[in-house]
RNA sequence: GUCCCCAUCGUCUAGUGGCCUAGGACACCGGCCUUUCACGCCAGUAACCGGGGUUCGACUCCCCGUGGGGACGCCA
């Protein structure tokens, strides 16, 4: 074993959910460990009796495997320096505090609550700081054995020797601290059970940590925790302490500021990548101004004088900023998984794959947190289908009117009229447009695909980066598909009101348009944005509204449409796209039209027109 | 109250005596792009807590104030 490699540990006690504060000493325990080669302990101080529960451990466990901070030691690991439980390493305490006994360093305390209480009060009344004066350590052979007698339970106290105490903080500098302010300190209860600054130095000493990073809160008991080792004759470890997380009005993060438990931005649909990278941001800093900087990259630069001294503010605006990146970012399938729990809590548990990876695709861009996606099924759900008042104030006017019946007039004609042949457009130089849906000019967007990096997804642009042939089924290189219970590449035609027609479907693609060649780390937050999304075509059924498009539309189709619906109308802008935009999805903003267009299908178009012309 | 820590834009920060007329990011505000909102792109507003020193020269070093935070439990 080599004693170069640092040991450093993650201690909680399972009183609570694991809070961002010591999410925040977690990771960076983990970071240091990995970034130098360490090893990461986890060890549970349960000796609070009353407020240790099991459920909380087992919580802050699973919080700690979704932020992906694994341990090397610890529950569910073991390791040779175990028990990992404080409840479970009762005997090591207690053999500790026989030398300290047998040194005449520690004393039977025998006050009271009430007495202990009294004298706190009493102390800062006279404006002193409030500490043990030491009662009890001036006890006579007599009034002790008196004393116990009584049966009166007696807890430990160390008794502090006068004098300085220096050590080196490797965030802070010299620390030092008098041992004259300090008063003598319990270091095992009157139950038996060791208190913390005990049981820290004695785990810490016999699990071999090297490194102790822990918050700010922890510094002055690190005086404490020297004095121990000290009597103990323990070599302390290296200390590090952090500046701590502030809630908007400066004071530490605690419950009154709102979301504070990991688990909560969990549930508000935050990526654990999001929230590491921005708890790794926090009170910090990455090389060259970086802001978005994935695990690996912070491993590698992970360095303790990066952390600064101050306390930070925590600021949800900017989590909520990264985690929109992560979520533009992130490779479909694996965005999709993520999303399985609020597609599920939002209704729509059974939708299709297929078309649930249409939808995420056409509205990636315009959500935050993985919530968002709820109000998205629903715009897309035909049963759900409803007018907001604003779009109905929209819809109410009379030109808004004869948009929406040109629009259905249009969708009537004969399909040969604005279906082009599709293949090939979105291919990854963004190119192709060839579309040419029926019309003299076809659309001639997409021409950003050229020269922009992709997206910048480092690290897996395969799974992306293939733009695929819409048109053509057998173009789905689309990995999912073959969750797609028999996606058989059926005709072609809209014959056939897909409903029926092939629940598995044709999966569209799923992959963006962009080269996935792109991507040198960095330039995420300024990568090229629009493409054309892929044809969100037929969809599994869901069994709820979400059936799916009955035809094989891609947004490019509908672009020409649109196009067409300009030139009829004379309408542009948002004269022309307000009122398509309220009567087809009941909202006044959303993804990119002919996306939604595509999403919904030909059939379920007309119906919604039809619905909002009469609302 | 005592002890300890900290102090650059609203927020997170870069800055380690001259490169600073202080840089970046979030937020905000404009503009552009998109035949719409959003996304994206470009630009803008905005800070060295105060006072003394040290120095040829301080955001950077020292001291004192002030402000903020933390700790003062038989919680961790």
């Amino acid at each position: 074993m080599n004693d170069i490699s640092p040991r450093v540990r993650f201690a909680p006690s399972p009183t609570g959910d694991l809070h961002v504060g010591n999410a925040r000493t977690a990771l960076f325990n983990w970071l240091f460990a990995r970034r130098y080669g360490g090893r990461l302990v986890l060890r549970i101080e349960d000796t609070d009796r009353l407020r240790t529960s099991r459920v909380f451990e087992e919580n802050i466990l699973a919080d700690l495997a979704w932020l992906g901070i694994d341990w090397d030691e610890g529950p569910g690991r073991g390791g040779p320096y175990g028990p990992y439980h404080q409840s479970e390493r009762l005997s090591l305490y207690r053999e500790c505090l026989e030398r300290l006994i047998a040194a005449g360093m520690v004393y039977p305390c025998f006050c009271t609550d009430e007495e202990l209480e009294a004298e706190r009060l009493s102390l800062l009344s006279q404006k002193l700081a409030p500490r043990y004066l030491g009662k009890c350590l001036g006890l006579d052979e007599e009034e002790r054995r008196r004393l116990e007698a009584s049966g009166r339970p007696a807890a430990w106290r160390f008794h502090v020797p006068p004098g300085l105490i220096a050590f080196h903080d490797l965030i802070r500098g010299d620390m030092r601290f008098a041992g004259e302010t300090l008063g003598d300190f319990i270091i095992v209860r009157s139950n038996g059970i060791p208190a913390y600054n005990f049981a820290v130095v004695v785990d810490d000493h016999h699990m071999g940590i090297t490194h102790v990073i822990r918050g700010e809160d922890h510094l002055s008991n690190t005086a404490l925790q020297l004095l121990l080792y000290r009597a103990l004759g323990f070599a302390p470890p290296r200390f590090a302490h952090h500046a701590l997380i502030l809630g908007r009005d400066r004071a530490k993060l605690g419950k009154r500021h709102g979301a504070t438990a990991v688990r909560e931005f969990r549930e508000q649909g935050v990526l654990p990548e999001a929230l590491v990278n921005y708890l790794a941001l926090l009170g910090s800093s990455f090389e060259a101004g970086r802001e978005f900087c994935r695990r690996e990259e912070t491993v590698a630069s992970f360095s303790l004088d990066r952390a600064g001294k101050s306390g930070a503010v925590f600021d949800e605006d900017k989590l909520r900023w990264l985690n929109s990146l992560y979520i533009r970012q992130e490779a479909p399938e694996i965005l999709a998984r993520r999303m399985e729990p609020f597609v599920a809590a939002a209704g729509y548990g059974k939708i299709g794959v297929s078309r649930l990876h249409g939808i995420i695709e056409a509205v990636r861009d315009n959500i935050n947190d993985l919530t968002e996606i709820g109000d998205y099924l629903r715009i897309f759900d035909d049963e759900a289908y409803d007018l907001s008042p604003e779009a109905r104030a929209i819809i109410a006017g009379p030109e808004a009117r004869e948009v929406i019946a040109s629009l259905l007039a249009l969708l009537a004609e004969p399909l040969a009229d604005d279906r082009g042949d599709p293949e090939d457009r979105e291919d990854k130089g963004g190119r192709g447009d060839k579309v040419d849906p029926g019309g003299p000019d076809g659309p001639v967007a997409w021409e950003d695909g050229g020269g922009r990096g992709g997206r910048g997804d480092r690290g897996e642009p395969s799974d992306r980066g293939e733009g695929k042939a819409t048109g053509d089924r057998a173009a789905l290189g689309d990995p999912e598909a073959k969750e797609d219970k028999g996606g058989r590449g059926d005709g072609d035609g809209l014959g056939g009101r897909g409903d029926k027609v092939d629940p598995g479907g044709p999966v569209g693609p799923v992959a963006r348009e962009d080269g996935g060649d792109g991507g040198e780390p960095g330039d995420l937050e300024a990568s090229a944005r629009k493409s054309d999304g892929p044809a969100f075509t037929a969809g599994s059924r869901g069994g709820d509204g979400l059936a799916g498009a009955d035809d094989e539309m891609t947004p490019s189709h509908y672009r020409a449409i649109i196009e067409r619906l300009a030139e009829r109308t004379g309408r542009r802008g948002k004269r022309l796209f307000l009122p398509l935009r309220a009567a087809l999805t009941g909202r006044v903003k959303g993804p990119e039209l002919d996306r939604c267009f595509a999403v919904l299908g030909r059939a379920s178009l007309r119906r919604r027109l039809e619905k909002a012309l009469t609302a």
